[in-house]
DNA sequence: TACAGTAGAGTTTTT
DNA sequence: CTCTACTGTA
C-alpha cells in the first residue's frame, strides 16, 4: 500500500479490507511510517485519505448505504449483532410453533448459526445439515420454513444483520452496471489474511474486479483458524486460477519476527499437520534461547509463573505492552486476571465478554435504535418489555400496531396504550424529543439516560455499578458524528478491549495484554505466554470431532507460537479445571501435554518444572519431632 | 396477562 | 453458572 501511493495511486481509491478493524488501523499506521521515509510529513495527509480501510462488513455497510435507493433498501436501516439476530429468530421461532415441538427443536443460537453456514458458504440448507449438523438434519424442512420467515421479517423491519451485509453486497454487484459503478470507485483492492474469507466474501471480491487488475490478496494457508466461521481456504489456494493469465504469486517465506529456535519450534508443530503448506519459513534470527515447555502444578501456578515472569521481563527493560498472555477460550485467562489484580499489574484484555453484551448497555441501545428505525422489532421488544406492565403480549399490539401504520414513529403516539400511564407517557415523550433531534448528538443520550435510570433501579440489584457502564458509554458516544454513525460502528467493530471500557486515560500508561489466539491474529510481542497448552483445551474437547477440526486447532497453536518475537513460553498445568461448574467446584481433569508437541518434538523446547522445588528455602528441609499424634487421635474417635 | 419460581439442559473461537 | 420452557398465582 505505501509503495502504491508512494508511486502516485490516489489513497483515495484504495480499498483496503482487512480482518478487523484494529488490524485496518495497524495497517494504515504502519504504510504511514514507510511512506514517511520516501515522501516526508506529506505522508500523513496520505495515510489520513485512506477513507475506505476496513473490514469486508463495514465497507459493505457503508457501500449499502449508498447504493440503498437502487437495490430497494431503506437508507435507514439499523444492523442487528449476533444476539439480536438471535433474537429475531427467536421470535419468528416461537410464532411458528418451533419451540413446542415433541423432539427438541434446535435453539436459536443453533438455528442462526445454521442460517449463517449456509449464507456465508453458499451452500444448500441440505449439505449444511449434513457436513455441520447432523443432529439437526431431521428438521432440514422447518429450518427452511424458519429461514423464510427470518428473513421476511428482517425486511419489514428494515434491519440488516452481519450476513446481509454481504450477502446484499454480493447480490448487488452481480448486477453488471453496479459491479462496473462498485468496482470502478477503486483503482486498487488490497485484502488481508485472506485465507480467513469465506466463499461469499470471495464473489464480492470477483465481482468487483472480474478481471483481477488492481486485485491483491495476502495471506498464509498455515494460519486459517476460521473455518468454524465457514472460511475456506480454497479461497486464497484457487485464487491464482480464477484470473487469465493467472495471477502473479509472491511467496513471502522469511519471517523477520521471530528467532530462529522458536520458529523451529513452530515448524516442528506445523510439519506434523496431515496437509504440506506452500512454504517453509526461515529467519536470519539467530539465538540460543529455545521456547520454554514449562510444567506448573495448577492454574494457579500458571498465574504465579507468569506474573513472575513478567515483573522480571519488566525489570529487564521490557514494557508491559511488550508481553502477551494469549490463551484458546476467553475464561481461560480468570485465575490470572485474578493474580494479576491481586498484584497490581494493569493488563488489557481482547476477546470474551464485551462490554456491549451487558443487559444495561444493550437496554440504552436498543432504545437508541427503535428510535432510528421504529420498526426494528427486536429494539421495540426489549424496550417495551423494560417498563413496568408490559409484557409480551402488550408489547406485540404496540408493535403490530406500529408495524401496520405508514408512518412508523406517529403509530407509536396512538398505540393501544398499556395500562401504566405514567411510565407510558414519559417513554412517549422520550421517543418523541429522540425522533425530533431535539437535544442533537450526543447530548441527547443524556436524555435517554433519564430515562432508562429508573428502570435500571428497578430491574438490577447492582444498578449503581452499572451506571458508571453507562457514562461510559456516553463518552464512548461523544466520540461518533451522528447517532446513526454511532449504532452502526458500535454493532460492526464494538470496542474489543476492557480497555475501550476505561476510556483514553489508560492509552499511554503500561499494561499487559491478554487475548484469545483468535483475536491475536496479525499481532506480535516481544514474549508470548500461551495458557494450558493440554489435551483438552489445545485441542480443545469440543473441536476433536473430525480430523479437520484437529487440524484447524493445531494451526492455532501454529499462530499462537509465532506471534513470539525473542521469547515464548508454552505453560502445561498438571490439573486442570474444566468448565461447566459453579465458581469453587472442583471438577478437574489430570491433563496431558498437547498432542501438538509429541516426544519427538520436545528437543526444540526447553523443559521445566516450575516451581523449581518447593522446599527451597530450608523451612522445612528436616523431619520434625512429633508433636501431636493427630493419627491416633483420629483413631480413638470412634473407640 | 404479567411475572415469579422452577426443573432441566448446555456450556469455543468472531465480523 | 446461564438459558429456556413451563407452571402457578394475582
Amino acid at each position: 500500500m505505501a509503495h502504491l501511493i508512494v508511486n502516485g495511486a490516489d489513497p483515495r481509491r484504495i480499498l483496503l479490507m482487512t480482518f478487523s478493524r484494529r488490524a485496518a488501523a495497524e495497517m494504515t499506521r504502519r504504510a504511514s511510517r514507510i511512506m514517511r521515509i520516501a515522501i516526508g510529513e506529506r505522508a500523513d495527509a496520505m495515510a489520513e485519505a485512506l477513507e475506505w480501510a476496513g473490514t469486508f462488513h463495514g465497507i459493505g455497510a457503508r457501500l449499502l448505504r449508498e447504493y440503498a435507493e437502487q437495490i430497494g433498501l431503506q437508507r435507514a436501516f439499523t444492523i442487528h449483532d449476533r444476539e439480536d439476530s438471535a433474537d429475531l429468530m427467536n421470535l419468528v421461532r416461537n410464532e411458528l410453533g418451533f419451540s413446542k415441538t415433541a423432539n427438541r427443536f434446535p435453539t436459536k443460537g443453533t438455528c442462526l448459526a445454521i442460517y449463517s453456514r449456509c449464507v456465508n458458504a453458499e451452500t444448500p440448507i441440505e449439505d449444511v445439515l449434513k457436513a455441520s449438523y447432523p443432529w439437526c438434519a431431521m428438521w432440514a424442512a422447518e429450518l427452511k420454513q424458519l429461514f423464510a420467515a427470518y428473513v421476511e421479517a428482517k425486511q419489514q423491519q428494515g434491519t440488516l444483520d452481519y450476513d446481509d451485509l454481504l450477502l446484499y453486497w454480493a447480490q448487488a454487484a452481480s448486477d453488471p452496471d453496479l459491479a462496473e459503478d462498485m468496482g470502478g470507485r477503486f483503482d486498487h483492492v488490497l485484502i488481508d489474511e485472506y485465507q480467513d474469507t469465506n466463499r461469499l466474501q470471495a464473489s464480492i471480491l470477483l465481482a468487483l474486479k472480474p478481471n483481477g487488475r488492481g486485485l491483491t490478496v495476502v495471506g498464509d494457508d498455515a494460519q486459517s483458524i476460521y473455518a468454524f466461521r465457514a472460511a475456506t481456504v480454497r479461497n486464497i489456494l484457487d485464487f491464482p486460477a480464477q484470473f487469465t493469465p493467472p495471477a502473479d504469486i509472491v511467496t513471502l517465506d522469511r519471517n523477520y519476527r521471530s528467532t530462529l529456535p522458536i520458529l523451529e519450534a513452530a515448524n516442528g508443530v506445523i510439519g506434523l499437520a496431515t496437509e504440506r503448506f506452500t512454504k517453509n519459513l526461515w529467519t536470519d534470527r539467530s539465538a540460543i534461547a529455545r521456547p520454554h515447555l514449562v510444567t506448573v502444578r495448577d492454574e494457579s501456578g500458571q498465574a504465579s509463573y507468569i506474573v513472575e515472569r513478567v515483573l522480571e521481563n519488566r525489570e529487564g527493560g521490557s514494557t508491559l505492552k511488550q508481553q502477551a498472555v494469549l490463551f484458546r477460550t476467553s475464561h481461560h485467562s480468570g485465575p490470572l486476571e485474578v493474580e494479576l489484580t491481586r498484584r497490581n499489574i494493569p493488563f488489557v484484555k481482547y476477546g470474551g465478554l464485551k462490554f456491549l453484551e451487558a443487559a444495561h448497555i444493550k437496554d440504552l441501545l436498543a432504545l437508541l435504535r427503535f428510535a432510528e428505525n421504529p420498526r426494528d422489532r427486536v429494539a421495540g421488544f426489549r424496550v417495551l418489555l423494560l417498563m413496568p406492565g408490559i409484557g409480551p403480549t402488550s408489547a406485540r399490539r404496540v408493535l403490530d400496531h406500529v408495524a401496520a401504520s405508514p408512518d412508523p414513529a406517529e403509530a407509536l403516539r396512538d398505540a393501544p396504550a398499556p395500562k401504566s400511564a405514567e411510565t407510558w407517557g414519559a417513554f412517549l415523550d422520550t421517543m418523541a424529543d429522540l425522533r425530533g433531534g431535539r437535544a442533537g448528538w450526543p447530548a441527547e443520550l443524556q436524555r435517554v439516560r433519564l430515562w432508562y435510570e429508573p428502570h435500571l433501579e428497578r430491574i438490577h440489584e447492582d444498578a449503581e455499578v452499572r451506571q458508571l457502564d453507562l457514562v461510559q458509554l456516553e463518552q464512548i458516544a461523544g466520540g461518533y458524528p451522528s447517532r446513526e454513525r454511532f449504532l452502526t460502528e458500535l454493532t460492526l467493530d464494538p470496542p474489543d478491549a476492557t480497555s475501550d471500557q476505561a476510556g483514553i486515560p489508560l492509552r499511554d500508561e503500561d499494561y499487559l495484554i491478554l487475548s484469545t489466539i483468535h483475536s491475536a491474529k496479525g499481532q506480535e510481542w516481544k514474549s508470548v505466554f500461551v495458557l494450558n497448552v493440554v489435551d483438552g483445551c489445545m485441542p480443545s474437547d469440543l473441536g476433536t470431532g473430525t480430523s479437520s477440526e484437529i487440524e484447524e486447532e493445531r494451526r492455532l497453536l501454529y499462530v499462537a507460537m509465532t506471534r513470539a518475537k525473542d521469547d515464548l513460553h508454552l505453560i502445561t498445568p498438571q490439573r486442570f479445571f474444566t468448565h461447566g461448574q459453579s465458581a469453587r467446584g472442583d471438577r478437574h481433569i489430570y491433563a496431558q501435554r498437547t498432542r501438538f508437541i509429541p516426544t519427538a518434538l520436545l528437543a526444540l523446547f526447553e523443559q521445566s518444572v516450575w516451581p523449581r522445588a518447593a522446599a527451597s528455602d530450608g523451612t522445612r528441609s528436616s523431619p520434625q519431632p512429633i508433636k501431636i499424634d493427630l493419627r491416633s487421635r483420629m483413631r480413638g474417635m470412634w473407640q
